[in-house]
DNA sequence: CGGTCCAATACCGTTTTGATCTCGCGCTCC
DNA sequence: GGAGCGCGAGATCAAAACGGTATTGGACCG
């Protein structure tokens, strides 16, 4: 086996990541998200450490979008958007159970 | 504003569900992921809080999935994948960039 | 130049996470 | 039917992750 463990992208940082790209700059993704400033600083450059590519151009105006990020940012905005869903979806599967004859006897709960 | 900041469903609660329904045991899938069985334990109990569902029965064998659970993995593993590739795909294109001519003037890095 | 706006760094307290130990429960085999 | 096994869950502690405040340094504006 080898000895590469990493991987380790949060969906905060998808969050993060999101809002920077969107507000264009740090501070306001900050405001937005009710954090501050620094932490956002730190997990998208701890991002871009794992993927292993910029995903901004710092300006002194602030954050652009590099064209890894605007890749990237795709993504990010999917996976966010498939975790909703799913939360949602399952939900709803077991307030109304579709009544498979082979799997019935399941409990649910509030 | 309100004080309600739940929603945390993290990604290692993703691969630990994930190998628990493939195990369809908590000790295997802990073997599996290198990782204790309670942390893993805690976290599938979490996520049922979180999305509000039972994902599993509890049997003197093991842990089977419950129809929400069974839909629940589906989204799972779609998620996980879809960090994966997402990861891949950006890399990829910092590496070999498609030069849209409106944005040539970008850095690249190791 | 002095002030403003920006991201980055340093440092610290809190929260979260994981590992170890233990218990309770059901099943199985003598 | 009692001993042993395999299973998940709870409690407790140590380590790592995370966020917040304070501060620095650079670029632009007046």
């Amino acid at each position: 086996m080898a000895p590469h463990d990493r991987e380790t992208v949060s969906l905060s940082q998808l969050r993060y990541f999101v809002a920077v790209a969107e507000e264009g700059n740090v501070g306001r993704a900050a405001k937005r998200l009710r954090v501050a400033q620094p932490p956002i600083s730190r997990h998208i450059r701890a991002l871009e450490d794992e993927i292993g590519a910029p995903l901004f151009a710092r300006t002194p105006r602030g954050m652009t979008l590099l064209s890894p990020g605007r890749i990237f940012l795709e993504h990010a905005r999917g996976i966010l958007a498939a975790v909703d869903r799913a939360v949602v979806v399952t939900r709803a599967e077991n307030e109304e159970p579709r009544m498979d004859p082979s799997q019935s006897d399941e409990r649910r709960q509030s």
